[in-house]
DNA sequence: TGTACATCAGTGAACGCGCGTTCACTGATGTAC
DNA sequence: TGTACATCAGTGAACGCGCGTTCACTGATGTAC
């Protein structure tokens, strides 16, 4: 709690992360700032040290929560068989009981449609979804086509958590999910002759 | 503005189609008291004649709104390709461009999955599409195969939608919606032989 | 290496606005006779 | 078919709470000499 520099730097990105995960937990209207600084171990007084007002707040981090890697992107790739890595970590439970640090494109997207500030950041992550999943389907058929087929996969991935998290019956929950995955999953088989 | 019961029960209905508007294109928090009863000529003094307070409206609402059966599914079922009429319909860009009268498992999924009180009228919706879209697909294969796909499709319809209303540029908005429709068009086309 | 001083992150009381909720009242509806 | 009366949808002023924002103040940091 010291006045440093250093301090100020680690008491705004506290803030933040704190924020961004509210951000997407609850929305738009999840972060009070007395409560988020609260959390963050400060008192709501200093907040303007850091954000020129609430909203600055609310839209900085849902920026962050669109601009983050998250384990759902990076986690993917380490394996050897990275599409069925993303498929598994997308679509797993772990994904979907976790919003807070799950993937914006789920929790951000309605309110991407109507706000214009969130729009360039929703984009971005968007896109940098196309990409990861057209590398990874990539097998030197027409790049239309890939382009086309990784937006549908995207899109259900997508859809699939969305979809998943609104159910009341946990079964229903894990049939979509794992519905989607066995579609996606067969639809790219690397045991499969790709001779296409 | 008489004051008859059907007077009463025609505000009342007037009020909830109004929220039920709002609640997609702004969000639970978006109807506001006064405003709803304003947008439906009338004050907000009477509002607690017809709901309990603003947590029951914005309920209700959001319930009607997943109750509602769209003119994305209704419509689709009226042509000679229904299939083909509900990617049109549900994939259009009149859809993504009126959230407000458009399917509400786009629009309040992330709100369903964090409010219990919506989670049974959500799950109920999509139980409805899964079954729909398992009616258009049945073509004699094995019946779990054929759910699998309906999720499937569920999945990628909504959220191709939730993507395309989020992004900026226009073109990746409408290439997201081709892009889906192509992909679950092509895997159900009644011109091609069902002989797999 | 100390000392004086300016800066500024952080504190917590106070303010004020938006908005949900209450309430006394009005006058049309509809029922009893 | 009228008349008296009870009911209740709708009105609009007033209230009060939650919460974002302001502000005078504190004391640690870090710079000047």
């Amino acid at each position: 709690m010291g006045h440093s520099q250093a301090d100020k730097e680690a008491s705004r990105h506290r803030v933040l992360d704190i924020a961004s995960r509210r951000v997407r937990e609850e929305g738009l209207d999840g972060p009070k700032v007395a409560d988020t600084m609260r959390e963050a171990g400060l008192t709501h007084g200093g907040f303007y040290k850091h954000f020129t007002s609430r909203e600055d707040l609310v839209i900085q981090a849902a920026i962050a929560a669109l601009a983050e890697n998250g384990r759902t992107m990076s986690r993917a790739t380490d394996t050897d068989d990275p599409y069925a890595g993303l498929l598994a970590t997308y679509l797993g439970t772990g994904h979907r009981d976790d919003p807070g640090h799950g993937c914006a494109l789920v929790t951000l997207g309605a309110e991407a449609g109507r706000d214009e500030a969130l729009k360039d950041a929703y984009e971005k992550r968007v896109r940098a979804y196309i990409e990861l999943v057209t590398g990874l389907l990539a097998d030197g058929g027409d790049p239309a086509e890939v382009r086309t087929e990784a937006m549908f996969t995207v899109s259900a991935l997508v859809g699939a958590v969305l979809l998943a998290r609104g159910v009341r019956d946990p079964e229903l929950s894990n049939e979509l999910l794992t519905a989607v995955s066995t579609m996606l999953g067969s639809r790219h088989d690397p045991t499969a002759d790709r001779t296409e």
